[in-house]
DNA sequence: ATAGGGTTAG
């Protein structure tokens, strides 16, 4: 057919054939015929072909089609902003519809001033705003954490009465998250009459992203109890984040059961989650066999895996899954790198560590940064190489941190090296992030050695600093519920019967031949006070919490947000001796699994 | 008539 137009010559851009009997009906059938050619446009080529039989047609003046040309051209994937830009400009007296599509379009482009800049024109123009307008706006104020313009805008879909659309008010929950004010986006959560999945999951989120980890799985609880209880992965992503943090293994158990009843497939994202939970929740062997069943693995499963093992200090299995990965033909990164030397290092393997670290230079390309030196340092540290890991700092390309000098200083302190220890520790105090736990270290070194004046110096210092040592606390999951113990904790409900217990399990431990170890309480009171103070660590309060309320031989979990004093350990070895049950502790660190009187560390942390 | 919200892992 000569003449013709390649979209006419294919069925599927024709007209229909029939004239409709009215005028009317004909103009619509037409509009429907624009936007089902519209529907199937998959890139550029067929966008142009479309706007010249629209034109041809006559019909692009019609503000419908042109105006759905704009929103197709503008919103799909095959589409390009240019054109739907030109578009735009050709469209006379351009509306509501016309400027929400530019905004949208924008804002999926992720050119979010621009998107700001069409508002303002919009209204500047007298075109009103409508309820589809503000979520994409609140939208692009998130990602630029445009608090102000954020809050200003709001102001305007209020006085528009829009505050109300359920749509509206998510976005604004996620937009003032976004821009770090949660108590805006709670506020607003409580006062919606109709909440859908979509606000759980951003309410649920805004408090993960604060580490709000108790409120985070608080809410999740009220989202299936207030009768919503579609479980999405990704809500249940960010909830088995919370579990991770907290050690809560029973709650994402919960999650791993809702998952397995609702979701046929688990995605990647999903299964790595749930590995990280499994393993940091201390079930190796779970993270690991939900690891080996994985269809397809990818960079961040790798990682959660020998990060996992190297906490539990398994580093040969760490080194394998590591080349594992390199067989899988996973480019390693940085972060993997970093779990790889923490693995040599929590395991002692200190030639290996080297080799990594070489391997990661030259055939990675991986410019090292203070972390991995870091690892070095802690590697070469633990295995008592001091001065090595001395000359090693020194020369260092780039400067070292607080962290370097911190792991130095502790590897002096276990390998008794004043000499470095004071150097290191020298740098520490330098150090704009003061931390009172490095004063505690060196004075108790000067302790050891019996070097009483040096004491007493550090101690002055210390206070001149208005240094105070962070709070300890440990978590404990009992009967589904977090219980959270600080240091010499008064307010947990049942206190009086957890403070008796620990009367009760001194004496037994008396008989094991405990004594306590009071070198690492580092203050001006006596002996006796300075036991007292070690009764209260938070990790022997939540051991006795869980020895009251859990049956007899279950395993006992705590996760807690500083290292272990070297009295805790002692104690909890004897503990799990004596009330015969396995007790795993999450350090700052790496894992200690106590069973039979020992600890999986041997002793070395 | 056309369109919209939230969201994951180290």
């Amino acid at each position: 057919m000569p003449g013709t137009s390649v979209l006419q010559q294919t069925k599927f851009f024709s007209l229909p054939v029939d004239p409709p009997q009215s005028p009317e009906l004909s103009l619509r059938l037409k509009e429907q015929e624009c936007l089902s050619i519209l529907k199937r446009c998959k890139n550029m080529e067929e966008f142009r072909q479309a706007h010249a039989q629209i034109v041809k047609w006559g019909f692009f003046w019609n503000s419908f089609c042109a105006s759905n040309l704009l929103a197709a051209c503008a919103l799909s994937d095959g589409g390009s902003m240019d054109y739907a830009c030109s578009i735009f400009q050709q469209i006379d007296e351009p509306g509501t519809f016309e400027f929400n599509t530019m905004i949208r379009a924008h804002v999926k482009d992720m050119t979010f001033e621009e998107a700001l800049v069409f508002y303002y024109e919009m209204l500047e123009k007298g075109v009103e705003p409508d309820n589809f307008t503000y979520p994409a706006l609140f939208k692009a104020c998130a990602w630029l954490q445009a608090q102000e313009e954020g809050k200003q805008i709001h102001g305007h879909a209020f006085k528009l009465g829009l505050e109300s659309d359920l749509y509206v008010q998510n976005s604004l929950i996620n937009m003032y998250s976004k821009c770090g004010e949660i108590e805006h986006s709670c506020a607003i959560f409580e006062q919606m009459d109709e909440k859908s999945v979509a606000s759980w999951s951003a309410i649920i989120a805004a408090h993960a992203s604060f580490g709000k980890w108790d409120e985070c799985l608080m809410m999740f609880g009220n989202m299936s109890s207030e009768g919503c209880w579609r479980p999405e992965e990704s809500t249940l992503v960010t909830v088995l984040s919370a579990c991770t943090y907290l050690g809560a293994l029973d709650l994402g158990k919960c999650a791993h059961g809702s998952l397995l009843r609702n979701i046929s497939e688990l995605n990647v994202i999903v299964q790595t989650s749930l590995i990280d939970m499994y393993v940091k929740c201390g079930c190796l062997q779970k993270g690991l066999s939900l690891f080996r069943k994985m269809g397809k693995r990818n960079q961040m499963s790798y990682t959660v895996m020998i990060s996992g093992l190297a906490m539990h200090g398994h580093g040969e299995e760490a080194l394998r899954i590591y080349s594992e990965m390199l067989k899988d033909s996973l480019d390693p990164d940085d972060v993997v790198y970093v779990c790889v030397l923490s693995a040599c290092s929590h395991a002692g393997l200190v030639d290996e560590g080297f080799r990594c670290f070489d391997r990661m230079k030259s055939e990675h390309g991986i410019t090292p940064t203070v972390q991995h030196y870091g690892c070095m340092v802690e590697l070469m540290g633990k295995a008592g190489m001091i001065n090595e890991a001395l000359e090693f700092v020194k020369s260092m390309p780039i400067k070292p941190n607080d962290v370097v000098w911190r792991s130095l200083l502790s590897a002096c302190r276990v390998h008794c090296n004043l000499e470095i220890g004071e150097i290191a520790a020298k740098h520490l105090f330098q150090s704009r992030l003061q931390n009172a736990g490095d004063y505690v270290i060196l004075s108790n070194m000067y302790a050891r050695a019996q070097r009483w004046q040096e004491v007493a110096k550090i101690r002055v210092e210390m206070a001149r600093e208005g240094l105070h040592q962070v709070p300890g606390f440990s978590l404990v999951e009992v009967g589904r519920r977090i219980h959270k113990f600080v240091s010499q904790d008064t307010s947990h409900p049942q206190c009086v019967s957890v403070y008796e217990m620990i009367h009760q399990m001194e004496w037994q431990l008396k008989f094991e031949g405990y004594s306590p170890d009071s070198s690492q309480v580092l203050l001006d009171v006596d002996e006796e006070e300075k036991r007292q103070r070690l009764k209260g660590h938070s990790q022997k309060l939540a051991i006795a919490f869980a020895l009251i309320h859990t049956s007899q031989g279950s395993p006992i979990r705590l996760a807690r947000n500083l290292r272990m004093c070297n009295d805790c350990h002692t104690y909890t070895k004897l503990i799990s001796l004596i009330y015969e049950r396995e007790i795993t502790v999450r350090d700052r660190n790496r894992f200690h699994h106590f069973k039979d009187g020992t600890c999986s560390c041997r002793d070395y942390w």
